[in-house]
DNA sequence: TTGTAAGCGTTATCAA
DNA sequence: TTGATAACGCTTACAA
């Protein structure tokens, strides 16, 4: 069956196809008693407009596009969770794009988005990605652009982020404070902001509490989990003076669990982690993991509104419009100093 | 700066706009030198075709639509990884549509996708989902639907799920060998068939073992993660007996564990847990929750490659075509029989 | 092999 | 207050 189009509805109230167009959209030169006529007939018979004869017609797509690196991760599946709510109160509709990480297809994507598919843009840059012309080019085209924890700097923006330095000091510190002398970094791509940030409070924890940065010390995610948990084992053995972690990744943390369960250490007493996560459970891990916890959800939420202010005004994002959230760090048994508090009791919060 | 279309390059050519689109689509009827002049200049000026004027001449949006309760959840963040797999592959955009579990939501989704938004759907109903005319209603529209995991029954097209009655009974059954005589079951809805079908399981695994089946020992999700969690607690004061706990939504697990805590039980020495759930830390848990894992990945991958085989087939789907995929039991420590293994080594595997 | 023109369904402009 | 008509950018008969 056929969708309704305006053509029927006006033949069947013998009116022009404009008028029904006008009526529909609610405008002051209808009379009140012809657009009653047209909405009862536009809903018995399930009338919807066709959203690309009128996305064409107004050059408004009424959506937007989201890029991210990954789906299956709390942080990104939370801001998402954020943006829909923004986009759906905005009557807007949503694109889901997911890059793996790899630039390649980045590049693609913003290709297909040239030509008026979206009103505008949320994107969180996949650490691949050191080149952004193809990002530039779509601001060129007149597309919003609203970036959201991994930014790409340069561009003249709106960027929504969180305090990635003050975290990376501040887990840095605690794991210190919590007796930590040779702290293992696994730390987010260097081409991204995000991660020079991280890595640069890191650096600064240790200078201020007088320990040397040792490069060696510091990893950075591979292809899969699988090498990650290798890498991070290797790292152990070859360095048996490390007892700290801090993941700038959620998924690193995990691995550094596992490394350490295969290589037989204990956390907190042999070794103690400290890692970004969104994860709710981080409370019910054994032992529970410590962390710097970032408002996934206020982020999108934020970055969204941002776009729709763009969008809706039609006007250019400023750079001033920007966004840094505060990160919280959540202390749990996964840093604990004391050696005798090793292993809570389970009963314990 | 407006994005460039046809008729610039017709312009620019000094073509016809029909020939540069026909050369653009590398149609048969036109010389491979205008195709190469067309394709440089369209290159050059980094052309990309409007989607919406060519979805409107040629009546296919190139784009599906994905329906969901919930994002902030591994089963379908996973299932998503797949779809967009899919979709991708096929040169697809892919939107996304959360209902919360809201069935006003839900109804708000299907009007707005019923004229042309997108050429096929990928479905997981919302539990609050009773009525289902705005799903009919969209298939007589014209648009093929895919429902996966979450499916509703009658109506006659492909669905995705797992062995929902198997996987009950299995994980029922793993309970009672464990040794539990009152096993409470955090069902999902009893709206959705996958509910009743695990619930089914769990009935017949108790008869098949001479155990009664007690109504009273059934829960069923509530608005928020607290209010589950209090909902456990006063069961298992009410119920001292129950020894084992069969979660069918992965957060139920999660709230078991909490409810455990908070009341001093100790996992699995006084309750053991078992949770449908596709989190990968579930190993890392405290202790390690046996699971019922679903491959989410391969059900959206599934149930996408069904949908696109209808659609670029331009055929209807049948029911014939649903796949049943089994789940996985995972047996960890926290459906461990023996009291003097409660609380295994950490070094263990 | 290429051009002309119609049409997808909607909205905007102008006239009545 | 309503109607006729053009236009959004693309594809496709049909003509040349």
């Amino acid at each position: 069956m056929k969708p309704i189009n305006l053509k029927k509805l006006a033949q069947e109230l013998d009116l022009s196809v404009a008028t029904v167009s006008r009526a529909l959209n609610d405008r002051y030169d209808i009379s009140q008693a012809t657009k009653d006529r047209v909405r009862a007939l536009a809903n018995k018979l399930n009338y919807e407009p066709n959203p690309y004869a009128s996305s064409l017609r107004r050059q408004k797509s009424k959506t937007i596009g989201v890029v991210i690196p990954e789906v299956a991760n709390h942080f990104f599946s939370l801001a998402i969770n954020g943006i829909e709510e923004v986009a759906r109160s905005n009557n807007y509709h949503v694109l889901i794009y997911l890059t793996h990480e790899d630039y390649q297809r980045e590049l693609a994507m913003a290709r297909l988005l040239a030509s008026g598919r979206v009103d505008g843009l949320l994107v969180s840059v996949a650490s691949e990605s050191a080149d952004f012309a193809h990002l530039e080019f779509l601001r060129e085209r007149g597309i919003p652009i609203v970036f959201f924890d991994r930014v790409y700097d340069e561009m003249p923006t709106a960027k929504v982020t969180t305090d990635d330095f003050e975290s990376g000091y501040k887990a840095t510190r605690h794991l210190l404070e919590a007796g930590c002398r040779h702290i293992l970094h696994l730390a987010v791509s260097q081409n991204l902001s995000i991660g020079r940030r991280r890595m640069e409070g890191y650096v600064q924890a240790l200078a201020d509490a007088g320990r040397p940065y040792e490069e060696s010390l510091v990893l950075l995610a591979r292809e899969t989990k699988q090498q990650d948990v290798i890498q991070i084992q290797q790292l152990l053995e070859a360095h048996p003076e490390v007892d700290g972690i801090f993941a700038s990744v959620e998924s690193q943390a995990m691995s550094s669990y596992e490394a350490c369960r295969n290589l037989g250490r204990s956390i907190p007493g042999d070794i103690k982690i400290i890692g970004f996560s969104n994860l709710e459970i981080a409370a019910l891990l054994d032992p529970p993991l410590t962390t710097i916890t970032q408002p996934a959800y206020s982020i999108g939420k934020e970055a969204a509104k941002i776009l729709f202010l763009a969008i809706s005004k039609n006007r250019v994002i400023s750079p001033t419009q920007s966004l840094v959230l505060k990160s919280e760090l959540v202390v749990r048994a996964s840093t604990l100093p004391a050696p005798q508090a090793a292993r809570p009791a389970y009963t314990l919060t």
